[in-house]
Parts: C-alpha cells; structure tokens; sequence
DNA sequence: GGATTTTTGTAGTGACCACTAAAGAAATAA
DNA sequence: TTATTTCTTTAGTGGTCACTACAAAAATCC
C-alpha cells in the first residue's frame, strides 16, 4: 500500500490540486514577477485554485515563497552533489558548476536566478525571507569553500591560494550571470562572463 | 543675471521645494526599497511635498524613476571619464574603477546599485524604464569595451585579447559585487571578488 | 442513511495603490 | 486693488492588494 493510497483511506473532501504542480506554477510567476510583483490572484490563476485552497495548504503568501525558495534550490543543490561525486579535479568539478550556470542561463528565455533576483528585494536578514535566501547564500559559498580546501588536500590547488577569497569570487560571478542573464538576456554576454571566468579560475588554483 | 533670478521674475505662486534635493530623497527611497516598493506615499513623504506637486514637478512614477534613473548613473560616468583622463595604463584605470566600485558599496550601509537592483524587476526592454536600464548598460559596457581597445593601441593590453569578452567579464563582476554588496551586505565579501577580479584581469590583459 | 470532517467556490473585508479634481495661497501684471 | 497665473493643500477617486467568513460539496465513519 503506497503512501498516496493510505492518504486516500482519510475522511473529508480529498484535494482537486498537485501540490508539487502547484509549487511549480508558483515558481515560474514569482520567477518572472518577483515576490512582491506577483499578486495572490495571478498565483491562483496560475496554480489553478482559489485563494482559500492556497491559504489551506500553504499559509500565506510569505510562507508560499519560502516553500517555493526550497523547492527551487533544491535541484540546483543535488546537481551540485552529483558533480562533486562524478568529478575528480577541482578544475574539472569547477568547469561543471560553471557550465551548470550557463546551461540554465542560456537555454530557453532566461528569467535568471530566483534566489539572487530575491536577495535584491528581500534583502532586510530580520524577515523570513531573507533569513532564508542569507542561508541558501551561505551554504552555496560555503560549499564551494570546503571543495576548494579539499582540492588543497588533493594537492590541485595551490597552497597559497586564499581559498575564502576564490569561493567569494566563484560566487560573485555566478551572481553576476544571473544578473545578467535577466536584465540584458544575452546569452553571449552570459557565456563570456562565465568563460572568461573559469579561464581565470584556471590560472588562479594554480598560483 | 543669474538664471534662478531670471525665474523668479514669471507669474504664479513659486515652488516650496527644491528639484533636486527631491530627486536626492526619491533617489534613497528607491535605492533602499525599488521601483515597485516604493509607494507615492512614502515618496511624497521623504520629499516633503505633496502628491499633486510631485505629479506637476515629474509627470508619474515611472517618469519621476527615470529622471532619478540618470540623475543617479550621472556622478558615476562622471566619475569613470575622470578615471580615463586621469589614468594612463588600462591596468591602473581598470584598477581605479574596481576601487571605485569598492568604495561605493564598502562605506556605510550599502543598498547595492539602483542600476542593478532595478534590472532585476523591469527587465522588459518594452517598457520605458527597461529601455532605460538597458541603455545604461549597454552604455557602461562599450566604455569599458572602448578603453581595452585603446590599451591594445597603447600596447599594455595583448593583442589577443578577447576584449569585447573582457568588458562582459568587468561588467559582470561589477554587477555580482552590487549584488553582494546589497544581499549580502559583508564588505569583505565585496572586497574579496573585487580585489580577486582585479587580480585575474591583470593576469588577463597580458596574455 | 446520517453525522463528521475537510476542501471547495462565492463573495466579500478593510487597507493601500497610483493618481487627481477643486479650491485656497502666493507670486506678478495691470 | 483687481485680475491672472502657478503652486499648494485637502480630500478624495476607482482599482487592486493580501486575506477570510461562510456555506455548498465530497469524501469517510458509524
């Protein structure tokens, strides 16, 4: 008996939505509307229910977003596992996580990254939103971080690089082919950022 | 004869604010909270002047963004051709710029760039304030372009360079450090990408 | 079948949004 | 002084915001 099946067998009015599809529809308008440029009816009318099954299941809109925030990173997050797991150099793990980003930013119309474009409007760490997205930024630079020191170990990155400095550096950079990729949508300005980026990572592990 | 006396001397009752200081507050209000955040009510306030005031001084919202639009990218460019002028090397304009950046978003409370922020939420290059942002972008990018191509006649820039790859490089790093500078608002952070963007573009405009 | 539970759709709530009509106030012109 | 012009202030406009009270609908439990 699956879990879906044992959900069934409970008394009430069973639910007319997906909750992942409706994570999903909610993702794509925050994604080109932002947080605050996205109305509770423009989600409803997306996700494919009324406000009250919205406020049911997920609270309110600020709780929404924050579900939504995980179940964007999320992804992101596992890609980056796996390629810390297939790839054995540093230069090589660092070449994915750049190709990753041009991947995602150059295929399809680019509405960049839902994390960075948030961390311009809910940047103020005392709500709830910006806790959140300061703690999805900390554990992305912080894993790129501990993958540098372990390329120390590993002895294909230099002693003497300042690993904290390259990781901020890694990181500013992604940042920026977000920024980039939304507000100019230019595929080759994105590409030459991210190229002419790893070029210089390249040098950088090095010396 | 000067042109405020000459002004003086036409009919009607005169203007109880000053256009500038306006377009100065309206400037920190749409810094701190953007475009769509700010309300007409908090403008009106942190202006010190009323609705129908800022509606005859400025037209509507979006023309009174735009004005403050160029009136903040103004002492910037300002500040970039004096960097030109003042330099000699591409390698220690380049560096003044970098440093300019770092100044701007290290002292005092940083709120990022207004440029930056607001690409974020009117990316549409259909709308006025989109066309507006693009300008200035692409504005910013044939100036950095144009400078690495007078370093390769001066001879201090390599003649295989990819300059029109570098600008996008500078660009982006520049636009990931106002990102940073605003969601993460840790001036080491900013300071470590800048000073490590620095580093490689000297590296880079060598070879 | 009737009671209970949960979700649904309908139809709103007061608050705030960008914006403005209208009249008073302050200057010049005659 | 009176008329004209321009700006200011007051007091709103309809529309949209996030959010919810309420009752019908659809399931299970007894």
């Amino acid at each position: 008996m699956t879990t879906k099946e044992i959900k069934k067998k409970c008394k009430g009015r069973p639910k007319c939505f997906d909750r992942q599809e409706a994570l999903e529809k909610a993702k794509i308008m925050f994604c080109l509307y932002g947080y605050q440029g996205t109305s509770i009816a423009q989600l409803t009318d997306a996700m494919g229910i009324k406000p009250p099954s919205l406020y049911g299941e997920f609270g309110d809109k600020e709780k929404l977003f924050i579900e939504v925030l995980d179940y964007y990173y999320a992804p992101y997050k596992e890609e980056v596992s796996r390629i810390f797991k297939e790839k054995n150099s540093t230069e090589a793990t660092f070449k994915a996580i750049f190709n990753l980003s041009k991947g995602f930013h150059t295929q399809g119309i680019s509405v960049g990254c839902l994390i960075v474009n948030s961390s311009i409007n809910s940047y103020d760490e005392d709500t709830l939103i910006g806790a959140k997205l300061k703690a999805i930024h900390d554990e992305n630079e912080s894993t790129l971080y501990k993958r540098l020191e372990q390329g120390k170990k590993d002895g294909d990155v230099a002693a003497d690089v300042n690993t904290k400095r390259l990781s901020r550096y890694v990181s500013g950079i992604l940042a920026g082919a977000a920024i980039i990729a939304r507000g100019q949508k230019s595929t080759d300005a994105v590409t030459d950022l991210l190229e002419q980026g790893f070029e210089s990572f390249q040098i950088l592990i090095k010396a």
